[in-house]
DNA sequence: TAGCATATAAACCGATTCGGTCGAAGCGAT
DNA sequence: ATCGCTTCGACCGAATCGGTTTATATGCTA
């Protein structure tokens, strides 16, 4: 690990990365330090000196993984109460977060669903972890008396997560770094919804 | 081949269903015969007594896949000019289908992404034919006009495809056979989208 | 009941790939 | 010249790959 850590940052990035997408990809059994290898422009025995063994890496993934889970960006403390709001605002860090580390939404539902004995164990803290998170920062605090009288919220939120849902994954199968032309749009159709299901006064 | 054609229905049906899901797990390359056998319940040399080789088992998987998009599902002449009448009409056979073939939407998207030399010739025919059909079945000749006049379609249109995307994301997740539930969900986000977003005469 | 075809699986084949090791080449600093 | 460090290609035994062959169990026919 030190080896590994003693690199560039660029360096570490460029193999960090390929293993994120592989793992992520084809799940810690069907992933091959080969692969990995090649895909990151070195040779597999590099990774063997880095990292010492396969899980160890795996490991290694899921660690980092798990620090930017918990980092800044996913304190829900100061949210905005109203909904849209906190969608952009959500959003918004997403596609920050998405520029940054491309193969962290490849690598983390993967992760989370890894069912291989080597290492399931290590991974069920972040999975009750992770689940309890995504509830409450969607949800919690949120204000829902601005919506329209027969708008029933629950429908709404419901409809938010799935769009959510479609909307990155759109965006992870474009590579292309036409993230804020995709901002923008998701800002309008927020915008939209907004307008059409809140009362008058809060507009 | 036709080894395979004279079994029963069902065991033709749960090897089709093992092949649909490891090639649309894994693709042609990673997904192996022995993980197939296992998952269908039968012998390795069984898959090979059938369908002959590795190459025939996943043509004969696509052939099938083609038929189910060309088949009266597909058929987008007859379809509701009113924009969220055609969604709802389009979830149903849907979900229809996804209770009939439940591996289908997995090998699907893989199938159309399969780049292996081996195979990836003859899916060329597919690739275009799926990519048109969508468009069309979305969009073409849907009436635009009931919707409100500060309402831009072009949003509307874009936010439900990244619903129906999320939405049949989590129904793939979800293996239960909770399916009319999910309707039922689909349908009331969909009516209420159709109640604030077209003009009062409509509705 | 003897004999034959068929369905199925286990054992096996050579080739490849797996995770992992090792020795040597390259190279900057001393 | 040599030490230390990085890097890689060659290699290891074990496992797995797609595919074949052999053995066995189960009928069907005569």
């Amino acid at each position: 690990m030190e080896n590994f850590l003693s690199l560039t940052d660029d360096k570490q990035k460029t193999i960090r990365n390929a293993a994120l997408k592989l793992f992520g990809g084809y799940g810690y059994k069907m992933a091959s330090i080969k692969d990995i290898a090649d895909e990151a422009g070195i040779s597999k025995s590099m990774i063997f000196h880095y990292f010492g063994t396969k899980k160890d890496l795996y490991l290694y993934l899921v660690d980092y993984c798990s620090k930017i889970l918990k980092g800044p960006l996913m304190h829900y403390d100061d949210l905005p109460t109203d909904y849209f709001e906190r969608i952009k605002v959500a959003t918004k860090k997403q596609m920050a977060l998405l520029k940054e580390e491309p193969f962290f939404m490849v690598f983390l539902p993967t992760m989370l669903s890894e069912k291989d004995p080597d290492v399931a164990k290590e991974l069920q803290i972040y999975r009750e972890y992770a689940a309890s998170f995504q509830k409450d920062y969607a949800f919690k605090g949120v204000d829902l008396s601005k919506f329209k009288d027969d708008v029933d919220p629950i429908i709404v939120l419901r409809m938010m997560v799935w769009m959510a849902e479609g909307f990155s994954k759109k965006i992870s199968q474009d590579n292309e770094d036409s993230y804020q032309r995709y901002v923008d749009e998701f800002t309008e159709t927020v915008e939209l919804l907004r307008k059409n299901l809140y009362k008058e006064v809060y507009l």
